[in-house]
DNA sequence: TAGCGGTTGCGCGCTTTGCGCACAAGTCGC
DNA sequence: GCGACTTGTGCGCAAAGCGCGCAACCGCTA
C-alpha cells in the first residue's frame, strides 16, 4: 500500500475503511457480485472480502442468492441518514418547490465536494430530460451551473487549488476544458454573480445557478435552475430566471441563518 | 453482549459492525455529535468511537467541527449506490410519474424490511402533505396500504410470523392495533387484491395499494397512490385508483420480469 | 466415467490490529 | 485557584482478523 502512512496509524480503523470499500463495490457493478468479484474490484484478498460480505449480509445490508450478492433496502438507511437529519428535506424542498413551479422548470441545490457537486435537493418539473439525475448524485463541477457558481465564490487560492486538481475533459463539444478559459468564465460567473451553462455537460441541456452563502459570506452551496434549449434559449436564461434564483437564495439563506447548525453539514 | 453467539464467529467482523453503528448514530440525532456522545449512543468504549469517528471523517463521511462531528453528503454515495444500480430509477420512476399524471395524487413504491416498509420510488404531487416521507424513509407496516398489501400476499407462515412480531401501537384513533382485527383486515385484502388505509398512520391520509409479484408470482413489493381524505373520500379510492393502479401494477412486473436480476434487489 | 480449469467454503496458525485502561491536558464555573 | 467536567493520547496485551492452503463442488470436454 502506498498510504501506508495514514493507514498505520494508531486512530486507523482498517477493517472499517476495507468493509465500506466492500459496500461500494457494489456501485460500480449493475449485476449480482461473487466474493471473488468482489475481491477483485476490491483488492482484498477472497477471505478477507468473504468475512465483509458475511458481516454485511448478518448486518442486513446485503442480500444473496447463491454466492451472489446484492445491495439490500436498508442500504439506504446509511446514505439517508444525511437527508432526514439535515432539516434539508424540510427546510430547502418547500422553498425549491416554489421556486420550480414559478418557473416550471427543474431547480435543484447542490454542494461541492471534491471535483464534483453532489445534488441534495431536487425538484424535477419537466420529466423528459435528466431523469436519471437525483439526490445523491454526482458530476462533474466544471460542467454545470452549481459548479461553477460554488467555485467562483470560494476562496482564491482554496478554488485555484481545486481548480488545478481538476482534470478537465471534453464532455460535449461546448465544455470548457482549457483551464485558461476555465478560470477566465469563473472570474465572469463572479463579476456576474451568477453561472449559465450551455450544452457544457450534456447536448441540449442549459442551466443558470446563484451560490448559496451562509451567514459569514462563505459559499455553501448554488442552487439551479435547468432547462432544455429546446426551449429557452441560453442568452434567454438570465432575463427569464436570475430574478426569481436571486429571490430563492435569500429566502434560503434566511433560512439558513435560522438553523445555523445546518450549516455544518455542507461545510465544516 | 448478549448475542456473543454471532459476534465471535470466525467470520464476523466486528470492526465494521461498530463502525456501521457510528455511522447510524448520526441518523438518531440532528445536532452535532461529540465523541462521548457518540460513545453513549453506541455503547462503544469512548477510545474505540474516537477511532471510528476518525476514520470515517478521513474517508469523508463524517465533517467535524472543533470535536463535534456531522455527515457530510458523502455519506449519500452509501445509500445511492442501492438506487443508481438497482435500475428502479430508470424503469419504475416512469412508470409511476405516469401513474400520479393520470391521477394527480401521490404514488409510491415500498417494499418490506422487518416491521417497516421502505419507499424506494415516489412522485409526489400535491406537496402540501407528508412532505417528509421521501425515497428511504420508513413507516410502520401495519398502519400503511402498502405493508398490508405485502402481507396479505406473503406466504402464509411467513406472514404470520410477522404479524406476530408486530408490536401494534395505535399512531391514530383510527389505527387498527388489535392482532385479531389486523389479521382479519389482512384476510380481506387478500380477497379484495388491494388495500386500504384511511387515517390510520396518520390523520387525514387515505391510500389505497396492490401489491407487486415477481415472475414467480411471489410478492416483492407494493404500489400506491396517497391523498387526503378532504379531497378524496376513503370509501371512493377503488372506483377512483384501482384501475389504474392495476393497470400500473402490470405494466411494473412486466418491466421486472424484463430484467430477472432487478427482482433480487427487493427480496432475495 | 474420468479428468480438468474454474469456482467456492473453511480450518488453522500467526501476526497485527484494535482494544480499553489510565494518565495528561485542556475547559468551564464558582 | 480549585474542583468537576470534558477531551486527546500512549501503552501493553489479548484476540481479532489476516491470508495461506486444502477440500469440495461445479460445468466442460473427451
Amino acid at each position: 500500500m502506498d498510504d501506508e502512512a495514514i493507514e498505520s496509524e494508531a486512530w486507523y480503523v482498517n477493517s472499517l475503511a476495507r468493509g465500506l470499500k466492500v459496500l461500494l463495490a457494489f456501485s460500480q457493478r449493475q449485476e449480482a457480485l461473487s466474493t471473488s468479484e468482489v475481491a477483485e474490484l476490491t483488492g482484498l484478498s477472497r477471505a478477507a472480502t468473504r468475512r465483509f460480505l458475511m458481516t454485511l449480509r448478518y448486518l442486513g445490508y446485503l442480500r444473496s442468492v447463491d454466492n451472489r450478492f446484492v445491495l439490500s433496502a436498508k442500504a439506504l438507511d446509511l446514505g439517508y441518514a444525511y437527508l432526514s437529519t439535515s432539516g434539508i428535506v424540510e427546510l430547502v424542498q418547500p422553498i425549491l418547490e416554489t421556486l420550480s413551479a414559478t418557473c416550471s422548470e427543474t431547480s435543484s441545490l447542490a454542494i461541492l465536494e471534491g471535483e464534483e457537486v453532489i445534488y441534495v435537493a431536487r425538484t424535477p418539473t419537466r420529466r423528459m430530460i435528466a431523469l436519471r439525475v437525483g439526490i445523491g448524485s454526482r458530476i462533474p463541477a466544471y460542467a454545470s451551473s452549481l459548479g461553477k457558481a460554488i467555485l467562483a465564490f470560494t476562496e482564491q487560492a482554496e478554488a485555484d487549488a481545486l481548480i488545478e486538481s481538476f482534470e478537465l475533459k471534453a464532455l460535449t463539444p461546448k465544455t470548457i476544458a482549457d483551464p485558461a478559459l476555465f478560470r477566465e468564465e469563473i472570474r465572469t460567473v463572479r463579476a456576474n454573480g451568477y453561472a449559465v451553462t450551455a450544452s457544457e455537460l450534456e447536448v441540449g441541456v442549459a442551466s443558470i445557478a446563484v451560490p448559496i452563502m451562509a451567514s459569514d459570506r462563505s459559499v455553501i452551496a448554488a442552487l439551479n435552475i435547468s432547462t432544455h434549449e429546446s426551449i429557452h434559449a441560453p442568452q434567454d436564461l438570465r432575463d427569464k430566471f436570475l430574478e426569481p434564483l436571486l429571490n430563492t437564495k435569500a429566502d434560503i439563506e434566511a433560512a439558513l441563518s435560522a438553523v445555523p447548525h445546518l450549516t455544518l453539514k455542507f461545510r465544516g
